[in-house]
DNA sequence: GATCAAATTTGACAAATGTCAAATAATTAA
DNA sequence: TTAATTATTTGACATTTGTCAAATTTGATC
């Protein structure tokens, strides 16, 4: 239940078996089915997750229904409402399970003494706050310089696990364009 | 000199004079002109700059000579080459000081010093992360979801500082649109 | 203040992308 | 397996945005 969340920890963090059974034993299991909502818009995000497996979407829709992807998050890996959840207010996003999914999942009064007690947790999360926030500026280079074409054919490179395993229109809505024109480009390609 | 960088800290590190003075000791001072180069791409950023007057630019290029502003840094605000100056590799990305810039700067060996040394700066730095992580959150979100019109207005209404303070070409290509629609956006605007 | 350079605006047109609708294909659930 | 749902593709067209060129305005420098 814990063997990977241990291993997210011990990659950059020197702890004994005692402090990061103590780190874990603050995390709840969760399991969700397929397109199951953790979150909702106007909610105040009460968690973030470690995905063990299976995948989380947050996105955004607006008044015509219109859905875009701001993250995906595949096992292994942290992720929540950002916004909502650090400055634990209203969120925009919602969080789905678009698989079936196991998580594990920890409060924000929990996660904010986790930083205060366990020693040198808190260079691990600012350690992957870093990288998460170069992933986002890189994301934002690719919105702001590159068309759709660009973007795709990056995507293809970077994470071709993600294309294979998610529906076309998350992967479009997440690349910022339409179904319809990821599926030319997918046609057009050379 | 050191005043703005003391007040940054002060806001959210309870620290003793002596403290606030060792880490201030560890920046430099440097003035620049109007559209002086800090950094080419393909360097190394060696430095992380906090702004005591004027603006930043961190801007990307492409073979075109097209250019594309990622992030803009005023007065009181900490900023570099992100991904360049954290994992110490090439930067894709060049530094300018838009305005006539004063500016104190700090190297990465010094810098990450600075975390393991000072109490309670890195849970600062952390906190200060977690903003700019939330800002290019927002960010990405403005640039999936609204189209060209809506992304101004709202640049409009949470900096309308930064719009008359620079010149359209930069708004421009910060939003990540041409000058020349840009320009009438602001002509046809109700 | 005059001159030069840079920034902005405007027009005409091209290219990229979105929208809507319908047809087809694939997947899920009974 | 079949029926029902969901996903994908395709066509026709509208809209947005970009590009290039030129005119105009603004601002900097001597």
């Amino acid at each position: 239940m814990y063997t990977q969340l241990k291993q997210f920890l011990a990659r950059n963090m020197a702890a004994d078996e005692a402090t990061l059974d103590a780190f874990c034993q603050k995390f709840r299991l969760k399991k969700t089915g397929r397109n199951e909502l953790l979150l909702s818009v106007g909610e105040v995000c009460p968690y973030i997750y470690f995905v063990n497996s299976g995948c989380l979407r947050i996105y955004m829709m607006d008044l015509n229904g219109k859905e875009s992807t701001r993250f995906l998050v595949t096992e292994g890996r942290f992720g929540t409402a950002f916004p909502s959840f650090t400055l634990q207010e209203p969120s925009v996003a919602y969080i789905q399970s678009i698989e079936p999914t196991e998580v594990l999942y920890i409060n924000h009064k929990d996660f904010k003494a986790l930083l205060d007690e366990v020693p040198g947790w808190e260079r691990v999360y600012r350690i992957n706050l870093e990288r998460d926030y170069i992933a986002s500026i890189k994301r934002i280079e690719s919105l702001i310089t590159m068309d759709a074409t660009q973007r795709y054919k990056q995507l293809m490179e970077t994470s071709p696990a993600l294309i294979q395993r998610l529906p076309n229109r998350i992967i479009a809505d997440y690349l910022g364009i339409s179904q319809e024109t990821l599926s030319r480009l997918k046609s057009k390609k050379s």
